[in-house]
DNA sequence: AACTAATGTCGTAAACTTACGACATTAATT
DNA sequence: AATTAATGTCGTAAGTTTACGACATTAGTT
């Protein structure tokens, strides 16, 4: 009998960064800056976005706290960069993820029966 | 003024995925699932997951109605296994949005002001 | 000093997610 | 026919997310 594990921590990785990633807004948002070099205001994306200013500023945040994104403040103004450095983790933890390659492997079968499903 | 776009179709694809992919559970089942090529009964992943039986059902059932996992039934056991076409499409879909690599340029800005912050 | 622009934060409603136990289903086994 | 194994579905509680308007903050402009 296999045990029950805890969640490995890459595993528990992935899943975080593909929370930050799991709206449409926050994907869009990504894909500007990561393509951007430079930095943009909470103002163009606004303007772009079919979401209101208090709602962009929340799924800044929310990017800002998952660390793929970081904002330069210059008040009234804030740019917002990617930050190069996790960006290149999530890439690389992603790429692990979707690229592995199957390999044949066994699954287990708990029951004590005779007529077991085939094909396994 | 650039005017409020709908978000893109591939935005809205990338941010579902990411959704899916968003809880450890289903980071783990798939991570497991992709390497296997062969399937997997969720008796086999229960006992390995610290989590529930019926919130593991549940679990199945995003990631069967993401597109990203089928089930073959044959009571009273159900064969879980990856679906190889649509995790091709994932993969297509990330790794586009992460590798795109940084071009030059400009940020908008709106403010009619002639002291408007450097470095844009 | 008052006004304005660009933003963030708060409060809050509505919707969605996660987790779990209890019940339902299906076919093999006894 | 009753029992058992492997699962799914329902109900529901607790927690999280999303969206938005109203208010707060900061510095340039008048």
């Amino acid at each position: 009998m296999i045990s029950k594990i805890e969640f490995p921590v890459d595993t528990i990785e992935i899943a975080n960064i593909a929370k930050a990633i799991s709206h449409p807004a926050r994907v869009y948002i990504l894909k500007k800056l990561s393509k951007m070099n430079s930095c943009c205001y909470s103002g163009d994306l606004v303007e772009e976005l079919p979401i209101g200013r208090s709602t962009l500023s929340q799924h800044l945040k929310e990017l800002k706290y998952a660390g793929l994104i970081q904002g330069e403040i210059k008040p009234p103004y804030i740019k917002y960069c990617i930050n190069r450095k996790n960006w290149e983790k999530a890439k690389k933890l992603f790429s692990g993820f979707l690229d592995d390659s199957p390999v044949i492997m066994e699954t287990t079968i708990k029951r004590k029966s005779k007529t077991e499903p085939v094909n396994l």
